[in-house]
DNA sequence: ATATAATAGCGCTAATAAGAACATTTATGC
DNA sequence: GCATAAATGTTCTTATTAGCGCTATTATAT
């Protein structure tokens, strides 16, 4: 878990934070005004506003919701966004996958 | 922190966890080969999976990483996303938000 | 320009997640 | 159907985060 994390995933957080703190501003609240709303404290908000890597998903799921966009987590990974396996329904996916015996990989 | 989850978060987050899984076992992946993959264990993966609130957040990040599906991280909140506050260019949102004397309760 | 309030940074403590090892259930290949 | 091993559940220990108070910086309104 303390791995160096991966530059694109840091890159990825770093903007998801600047993409929080630009939807607050948008929405006219300040750090703690959301924070309040979250139910946490300031220092959360701000941590999840720099990209900090290990805040809790439950902040964004409900930074979502405060600015009302919750659906768009729904989304995120949504079997119809898929583009690797689409060609299987998910009633096909089996439930347990069994580790090939040499490397098969499809990734 | 410990505040009872929202029911739309908490729905949210157990669908990002299927959905998760369902990417999972598209890649033929088991979860003890993506929990070697993000750096981390398979109890996170699991957690991961049944949409425990708490998992840090680098942990999503790095299974869209591995799914090929970053990207859809960046879009989640992208400022083209935000419907509302798309009148306002990213340069003209305001650095510090000031809090109203009375409430001017934009949301 | 100045005052004010929001944002940023740091150290400490309590709460919580991560990790490991084990037992149990159950899908899947044979 | 049977055997295998993937997934699930549990408990305990350890590492990390969340929360809080204080100080410093800096954007904004006046």
């Amino acid at each position: 878990m303390n791995l160096p994390l991966p530059i694109p995933v840091d890159r990825a957080l770093k903007k998801l934070g600047v993409d929080l703190s630009l939807a607050r501003r948008r929405r006219n609240l300040t750090q703690a005004m959301l924070a309040e709303r979250l139910g946490t404290s300031v220092m959360t908000v701000r941590r999840m506003e720099t990209g900090h890597p290990g805040t809790a998903l439950q902040y964004l799921a409900r930074a979502l919701q405060v600015f009302g966009e919750l659906d768009k987590l729904d989304e995120l990974l949504d079997s119809a966004q898929d583009t690797v396996g689409l060609s299987l329904m998910n009633e096909q996916v089996p439930m347990r996958v069994r580790k090939p015996k040499q490397g098969s990989g499809v990734l």
